[in-house]
DNA sequence: ATGACATATGAGATATGA
């Protein structure tokens, strides 16, 4: 069961870019990050055509999370637990059931939190504490799950080009990566680094200046946090960086895991 | 030090991003 994760960047900008990677990927599920519309602007049919179940959290303008999926969604969750009505729509979750291959999914937009010393910085630490608090309690479901999206945390040194250049930065302040390291400790792995541990030079994101891309300037900062019960079934983990060098391209490009059924 | 890019909104310039 192919599960990925991608910070698209506009769905409506990019649906013609998203298309074509569910075309030659044909992940079972699919978990988009910034999509950027409201959800019932959403372009489902698209989706569906293709054969997918659409489940959207979105708003105007910003932010925005969705699943597709082949097999039909249950027990689906809009929100992180602590949201209220005018929280940015950053978090989905869904029960994929599939006889004993049953996998719980979430698609996660973690705040940016720059730029430190503001309410932004605070907001992202705050965000964090409440989805540890959550994966918690996904946790003790002893069910295969996977955490999967735009975390905005650079884990350590190897998943940044120019480390140096992100030390006062809010997606890798040790503040940042300590509160990722404790969601590893709960037992939560990094699907990425279980198969690539010392791999360098494997980002997920490249900034739209400076020609980061032609540079290979990146950042590793595209997740998939699975449970024991996931990674007990995981198989491969890649990253389809060869997306970013698409025309009119998301900065993000897609995480891809297998995990047996 | 600044801007470089890109997108949404809405119709020019600003907010957001990482």
């Amino acid at each position: 069961m192919i599960i990925a994760t991608w910070n698209i960047n506009s769905i409506r900008a990019r649906i013609d870019t998203a298309v074509a990677w569910v075309k030659e990927a044909n992940p079972d599920v699919l978990c988009l990050q910034e999509i950027k519309c409201e959800t019932n602007s959403f372009p489902s049919t698209v989706f569906e055509d293709l054969g997918y179940n659409v489940i959207v959290h979105g708003q105007k303008s910003y932010n925005g999370v969705a699943i597709l999926s082949k097999l039909k969604p249950e027990d689906v969750r809009r929100g992180l637990p602590g949201d209220d009505a005018e929280s940015p729509a950053r978090y989905i979750e869904a029960l994929f059931p599939a006889g004993s291959a049953m996998v719980r999914v979430a698609s996660i937009y973690l705040p940016n939190g720059n730029p430190v010393g503001t309410e932004k910085y605070t907001y992202k630490l705050a965000w964090m504490d409440r989805l540890t608090l959550h994966a918690r309690g996904l946790l003790a479901l002893e069910e295969p799950l996977v955490l999967a999206g735009d975390y905005n945390v650079i884990p350590a040194a190897l998943d940044a080009k120019f480390p140096e250049n992100w030390v006062t930065d809010a997606l890798f302040l040790p503040e940042t990566r300590a509160r990722y390291r404790i969601m590893q400790n709960l037992g939560l792995t990094d699907a990425v680094r279980a198969i690539m541990p010392d791999k360098p030079g494997i980002y997920s994101f490249w900034d739209y200046q400076a020609g980061a891309w032609q540079r290979n300037n990146g950042l590793r900062i595209d997740h998939l946090l699975l449970s024991p019960q996931a990674a007990d079934r995981l198989k491969t983990a890649r990253i389809d960086a060869h997306v970013r060098g698409w025309e009119r391209p998301s900065d993000h490009v897609p995480v891809a895991i297998d995990i047996a059924e």
